[in-house]
DNA sequence: GATAAAGTGTGACCTAAATCACGTCAGTGG
DNA sequence: CCACTGACGTGATTTAGGTCACACTTTATC
């Protein structure tokens, strides 16, 4: 179970046996269930969550009530609202549970010690923020220059496995478009 | 001149005068003028742009010719098409002055060797790459929840000195609606 | 195993924004 | 000083996608 954490750093850094349990320390484990909350909006965000297990959303709800997602998670992923994490702010986002999950999480002051701790950590980190950029910024050019329809075929390929595990609603509230319209595009 | 760069590591790390010299010495300067372009799109991406005068944009250009501007960089920002620059591949992105410029630019080798050099310049770049995550999944949320209007107010809030300095055209262009909407959103 | 709650498809209609097509004006460069 | 280019506004028309309203099916839940 914890070998899904060490086989993701060790893509981007060597670990001995004592290094990853050192790593392993600095986290917690949690457990929750479909439906379950693990972050609200207006509250404080402590943990940044790798999901070990399950499957869970970021979402943003807007004035009108509409939600909109922006991530999904499953195992080997990380999730957390960062502009809440990370500047300690309260949570503009949602993130609940769409099956029972399992994270590892840990929160920003212990990253940072695990840091100073392990300083290859770092590294890592600073990869896996690099990765989520690149990803950030082709989402936002899909947004700005596709059509639905291009965006839900490069969802599918981009994430085959996902496709599986969500129901079509949760696909069109995360591209953005509305569930009529993607129900008409899949024939 | 240099002044800039350092101040704006400052804010994240102190340095000595030594420390930051040494920052410096992986960094080379380069001046550009209008119109001309410092990545461009099928060619491989050596270097990320500090800038440090004038005006640049990042866009990509679409199948049907369609640009969509990605990022705008004036005095005191970074500019690179990361996916080309971080993954070595060439660039999906184009990148050129709106202004006469000038950089300090780095190589990603010298960027890593100035992070073994000069260890808490990992947590700057780790720092600014979390800024800019967060930047852009606010942008994300942005394009899924507001219209137009909503769009284009934020902006303006958002960067008001830099909006003195672009045509409307080009707003229109990073929002992601046509230039004639926009004209018609300013009365 | 009954009842409720999600998920899905589809028709009818509406609307925000794109597109096309002008005209005007300012700046620039030969 | 003239010609060209880019920026900007505005009308007319089109269109992708949203919204509303139903029906039907599958999945949870007590």
């Amino acid at each position: 179970m914890q070998e899904i954490l060490r086989r993701q750093i060790e893509k981007i850094v060597p670990l001995t046996d004592y290094e990853f349990q050192l790593v392993l320390s600095y986290f917690s484990i949690g457990k929750y269930k479909k439906h379950q909350y693990i972050v609200q909006q207006e509250t404080p965000v402590p943990y940044v969550h790798f999901v070990v297990k399950g499957l869970l959303r970021s979402f943003y709800l807007d004035q009108s009530g509409k939600s909109h997602i922006l991530q999904f998670a499953m195992e080997d992923w990380w999730i957390t609202d960062n502009q809440g994490f990370y500047k300690g702010e309260n949570a503009t986002l949602n993130i609940d549970c769409l099956e029972d999950a399992q994270t590892y999480y840990i929160t920003l002051e212990n990253r940072d010690q695990l840091c100073v701790a392990l300083p290859k950590m770092e590294f890592f980190f600073l990869q896996k923020m690099t990765a989520g950029n690149i990803a950030l910024q082709n989402r936002i050019l899909s947004l700005m220059s596709k059509n639905s329809e291009e965006r839900y075929l490069q969802f599918i390929q981009l994430y085959p496995d996902l496709i599986q595990r969500l129901p079509k609603t949760l696909v069109a509230s995360y591209l953005g478009i509305s569930r009529e319209t993607l129900s008409r595009l899949s024939h």
